[in-house]
DNA sequence: CCCGCGATGAGGATCGACCCTGAGCGGGCC
DNA sequence: GGCCCGCTCAGGGTCGATCCTCATCGCGGG
């Protein structure tokens, strides 16, 4: 750590300001300077500019912008690079802990997101790590971004014996039908009779015990066999 | 720190394996004991269920799956809770940063991933970080982890602005159509009559620019409304 | 050699999905 | 009061989905 984090404050509270300057000086924070502050989008924008910091501790509502006036300051500061010569890292910090927050200010460039219940090591800690170019989030947010990131995170399907039921003519064709292909089209593209078509159709329901192509459907989504 | 982390390593390189334990035993890993290793699929199954950690460091690739032996480990361990009563914690350790193996592995409930080239003292904070329940990337990833939220999070956008386009009587017949249900059974849920119901329908897929029932239903199953 | 089964296909019937026109009714808005 | 919009229906039509029976062909097993 040969040169210290310079990092830029933009929260409307003043109290909050000094809080975190005053945490961030004495404790366990020594490669971390705040070479800046601000209370509102145009403050905080001009001040980035000149800074040029490694991190900027970003509240997530501030005036001047619209109730969102955080994405509004990352916005304002596309593509700035840090006196290192690597871009400037977004560190949000907020009261709220609402999905639409966070996915807003990650939307518009933030590195990490940190609810103000955090402490003074911790935060420290937080921003080292997205000077480093991490990502970091509050344990309740992680889940979410994780979810909205991968989607149903942790369920599985087994091995169906009522696939092994099914032939491979009759397994192309539901894979089709499944997807929404209409009959003829099933037909078109396997090079057979919409007849033909109906009666593996008719085979795969019977044989799957379902009644209609949406059974058929859901049944391929809920084993994600599309 | 109370207790110690209880982790469970897993990774076919008895090598690696050694190397993680020496590293973490020496540096300042203090809270941190290694209570179980696993150079396989199976073998890290049955000493996840037997020593319950708070974490598991889990290699991407092992033998005894398909080549995402990391993804078989998770899926073999669905719901499982630590002896502090906490779900088990995944942190992907791999040399890969591959897209799709970052992909698979969250998708399949990691909170983490850093590559193999993490030195000792980064791993050991990465692994009380997830044991907290937070989500740990390695810088190379993170971007890439958040471009892919933001992403999904965009998706969910989209759905508000062309649901909010609907009036409250057709969401509510869009979404019984979606899942599958016909018409005449809609109507008798809803105590209006089929035609009405086809009406609505025919409101819900002209304002959607949609042209079947089926296609209805993948639309609101690719955005989880139903 | 016949039988079972899967793949192919036809004819015919019924029902549901989807579209179009048209229409009455109630509630806001200018 | 006229106008637009949403909710409610009807009639009539086209086309797709589903099911039924029946038929042919080829392949492998008893």
């Amino acid at each position: 750590m040969s040169q210290p984090i310079r990092v830029v404050l933009v929260d409307d509270h003043r109290m909050f300001r000094s809080g975190v300057r005053s945490e961030l000086a004495e404790e366990a924070a020594d490669g971390i300077e705040i070479v800046g502050e601000a209370p509102d989008v145009e403050t905080a924008v001009s001040v980035i500019k000149a800074e040029q910091p490694d991190v900027v501790l970003l509240d997530v509502h501030l005036p001047g912008g619209l109730g969102h006036g955080g994405v509004d300051v990352l916005r304002g500061c596309v593509a700035q690079e840090s006196q290192r010569g690597e871009p400037i890292r977004f560190l949000a910090l907020s009261v709220s802990d609402a999905a639409e927050d966070v996915i807003a200010v990650i939307r518009a460039g933030a590195r990490g997101y940190v609810t103000k219940t955090i402490n003074s090591t911790d935060l420290a800690t937080a921003i080292r790590r997205v000077a480093e170019g991490d990502a970091v989030f509050s344990p309740r947010l992680a889940g979410f971004v994780l979810d909205a990131f991968g989607a149903a995170a942790g369920e599985i399907a087994e091995v169906d014996e009522e696939l092994d039921r099914l032939s491979a003519r009759e397994r192309e064709v539901m894979r089709l039908i499944a997807r929404g292909y209409q009959y003829k089209e099933v037909a078109k593209e396997l090079f057979i009779s919409i007849k033909t078509v109906e009666t593996h159709v008719s085979s795969v329901l019977r044989k799957l015990q379902l009644s209609s192509r949406h059974e058929l459907t859901t049944w391929a989504m809920g084993r994600k066999l599309i």
